[in-house]
DNA sequence: AATCTATATTCAGGATATTGAATATAAGGG
DNA sequence: CCCTTATATTCAATATCCTGAATATAGATT
């Protein structure tokens, strides 16, 4: 558990970028798909995959893939707890109009999104 | 307490480097001076000094002139947390060799050169 | 297979960060 | 004053980051 100063400001670099810092506070909710991220940013696509992949290469963030889309969560605690620290602590994410648990992606839209569809 | 995202990537910056997240360790332990610093690091003084003003310009730490001598000391609570959280929590420095409540250089010091990370 | 949809990658430019070298300032002592 | 010590600033070269544009891939659908 004890890291070098280098692999440390390796992830404070990564959370360096607000947008970046952004997506990581969505994934603090849980596992989201990238549309999910892009509609919540409003920007373009291959921007927002740009700096998921510097997330992704800095060790916070591992992939799932479900037919055509792509979740994202987090998965370093340091990132999380880093996270929480400056961010605040985030309320337990509960589903707005829907509670099927077989449905995370649904789950994590309707948080999102403050609870638009579904 | 609602930061931007643009504020905290500042932050995040200002730590994204690891000779910038050795000295703030450092100044976990309380003011120290800046000769204290580059005799920790073993780096030349200019450079110590650039890294310092980073620092400063971030808001993350402030100084107290002292003859010819300059402390810096963190005063950034964000910072503070970040830090705890990223290299642990700091046990309370206790001065090893002198307890001179006149000298907090002296103490500084000992718990400097007691404290060795990396 | 052709195509659509969601996501990823590559490329290039400008912007910013890093760091060594040299120099500047500021304060104390003789 | 001059000198020494402690610290800060400037300058320049290199490296890295940021981001738009274009393109590529992988899976689903027809």
């Amino acid at each position: 558990m004890s890291r070098t100063y280098d692999d440390l400001a390796l992830v404070f670099r990564a959370l360096a970028h607000p947008v970046r810092l952004h997506i990581l506070d969505l994934l603090r909710g849980g596992e989201i798909c990238v549309c999910q991220i892009e509609a919540a940013l409003g920007k373009r696509q291959a921007y927002i995959s740009q700096q998921l992949m510097v997330l992704r290469e800095a060790g916070l963030v591992e992939t799932r893939k479900e037919g055509l889309q792509v979740f994202y969560r987090l998965v370093s605690p340091l990132a999380e707890t880093l996270l929480a620290s400056a961010l605040g602590e985030r309320p337990v994410p509960v589903p707005l109009f829907c509670s099927d648990s077989r449905l995370p992606a649904a789950v994590a839209e309707a948080n999102v999104s403050g609870g638009k569809r579904l």
